[in-house]
RNA sequence: GGGCCUGUAGCUUAGUCAGGUAGAGCGCCGGGCUUUUAACCCGGUGGCCGUGGGUUCGAAUCCCAUCAGGCCCGCCA
């Protein structure tokens, strides 16, 4: 079974039929696709959850309220002022790093492109700002509580997570007279306000029905699982390490009275041979880049296809063929058989591949076939290279019998403008890339033996006065063929050796009318 | 130092929770499509399931140990 289904099922035996799916993001920076698990393992349960007839929503959670740590490379110095305010309150970064003045905050700023890539992908969260549940009130209950306990939250974090808190630690992060919370001391509590002296020797007082401070990120999280009812977060990795904010934020929300969500912790996403994805060193990719390359549906098959616990290498080279062809042959040719039919494996391995396709719809509820080119991503690619022309391709597809409507379904107009991108970029992969010799290379002329020599010899001439096109260049050389007395397979062979320097190759006569006569006429001898 | 995940065919992997004869795709090889769209179709090759113990009638699967790779653990979400 489907790891989203698995989820749905137990979700129903320990939560009931109502459900909250929930991801929570940072909005510090870009965004990049590793950001993309964490949503779509939410969404993906979410959708699991309705599938099986239970009542569900889905969440997402904009850290707003976190502070801005450091001063990160895209951004001014002029940052340093902002350290440790709430990305809620402080300005968007200009596209030179200074701090932009149309009043869009920092959050919004990052956050605005990711919805709309999730839009993309199909997912419509219900977004909640987190500073708004602050400003409106709703933590405060379970800011007053978190103090009330703030000894036993402190043993929890202490025992759990093998931390030691300073003496004056306090389980609420007041804002101070510049909006900071760096260099706030709390100097007591009489509700619903937190009293405070600043690094700048300045005191007030914070209140905990609105956005004047924040709970510490273990607390936070164990407290909103009880605010919005989640029953279902699945997290990185990094917080599920043993005694991680998972471990803590369980018995820490007990504590405040609500029962915390089941842990689940899903593994990172990373670019092949580099590492974990880090805006810092530049190896990172993020999802409008992404989806400018690869087909939504087949983005949301990279997460759907996978465990959650194996680790995603997200390559935009050779694998991504591999993993467009692998979703484009299980949407053609979906795993079927009844249970008699079937071992217990095989009926693993088809419910799981089923759940896997109906999961990686963009639009909830389709069927998997209207996402179906009908081509594989290879053919497509080496046709988008030798065909500069879109409406040749679909010809050229209609006539091999890839599609059976000379008109191009949307799926596939889509798949072939996201391969223009994908081409183009520094992604494509070299050996997919279709290289035109300059000269008849020394390796060439080795491996041509001399009826193949003369044949390109008598080719040449009989291209030399003909209209260029598609049908003439086939009929020279069928023509030039029956001069030469040579077989057709070896005449093939020796046009890839001269043009592509190797002995196979896409169609020749489409190949050669993409090149131009004048360029062929270089390379043949 | 603490912990997590992974190790199955050349490659990507399913199967591990609920033990019952190792599956798939890609690649590769051969054939077909009787003069090639890197397409498509058919057939074939290929695995001491990281290693060593243990439990069991029976272990890829459970237990212990060990090796290898990846990763997380600073009031940081």
């Amino acid at each position: 079974m489907h790891w989203a289904d698995f989820t749905a099922q137990r979700l129903k035996l320990e939560c009931g039929e109502n459900l909250v799916a929930a991801s929570g993001i940072t909005p510090s920076g870009e965004f990049h696709l590793g950001h993309i698990r964490e949503i779509l393992s939410a969404e993906m349960i979410h959708r699991a959850c309705l599938d099986a007839g239970l009542d569900s929503r889905y969440i997402f959670i904009v850290d707003s309220m976190d502070p801005l740590r450091r001063v990160y490379p895209f951004l001014s110095d002029e940052y340093e002022q902002y350290i440790g305010c709430p990305l809620a309150f402080i300005p968007a970064p200009n596209p030179d790093g200074t701090p932009s003045q149309d009043g869009l905050s920092y959050a919004e700023h990052f956050l605005g492109p990711f919805l709309e890539a999730l839009q993309q992908i199909g997912v419509f969260p219900e977004v909640i700002m987190n500073h708004q549940t602050y400003e409106n009130g709703d933590f405060a209950v379970k800011i007053d509580s978190a103090i009330q306990n703030t000894d036993t939250i402190k043993d929890i974090i202490e025992r759990i997570s093998g931390r030691e808190l300073p003496d004056d630690w306090f389980p609420y992060k007041p804002l101070g007279s510049d909006r900071s919370m760096d260099g706030v001391t709390v100097t007591g509590y009489e509700k619903p306000y937190v009293h405070w002296t600043d690094r700048h020797g300045e005191s007030g007082s914070a209140d905990i029905r609105k956005a004047d401070g924040k709970l510490p990120w273990r607390i936070d999280w164990a407290a909103r699982w009880g605010i919005h009812g989640i029953t279902c977060e699945p997290a990185g990795k990094d917080h599920g390490a043993a005694g991680g904010s998972f471990d803590t934020g369980i018995p820490i929300c007990k504590l405040l009275d609500s029962e915390p969500p089941a842990k689940m912790v899903y593994e990172w996403i990373q670019l092949k041979g580099s590492g974990p994805m880090s805006s810092s060193t530049g190896n990172t990719i993020g999802p409008i880049e992404a989806l400018s390359l690869v087909p939504p549906e087949i983005l949301r098959y990279l997460i759907a296809g996978s465990k959650m616990n194996k680790h995603i290498d997200f390559n935009t080279g050779p694998a991504l063929f591999q993993m467009a062809d692998e979703y484009e042959r299980l949407v053609a040719n979906p795993p079927s058989g009844t249970d008699e039919e079937l071992n217990k494996r095989q009926r693993v391995a088809r419910d799981t591949q089923n759940a896997a396709l109906r999961l990686s719809q963009v639009k909830h509820g389709t069927n998997p076939s209207d996402s179906l080119a009908g081509v594989s991503f290879r053919h497509l690619a080496m046709l988008a290279q030798i065909k500069s022309n879109d409406d040749n391709i679909w010809k050229s597809l209609f006539e091999s019998d890839h599609i059976f409507d000379p008109n191009p379904s949307d799926a596939l107009i889509d798949r072939l403008s996201r391969m223009r991108n994908w081409i183009e970029s520094v992604h494509f992969p070299d050996d997919a890339r279709i290289v035109i010799q300059s000269e008849l290379t020394e390796d060439a002329r080795k491996n041509l033996d001399g009826e193949q020599m003369s044949f390109l010899i008598n080719f040449k001439q009989a291209i030399s006065d003909i209209t260029w096109n598609d049908e003439q260049i086939s009929q020279a050389i069928k023509d030039t063929v029956e001069v030469t007395q040579i077989g057709a397979r070896q005449a093939y062979i020796a046009i890839y050796w001269a043009v592509l320097g190797q002995h196979f190759g896409p169609r020749a006569s489409s190949l050669l009318v993409e090149i131009g006569s004048e360029k062929l006429e270089q390379l043949l001898p």
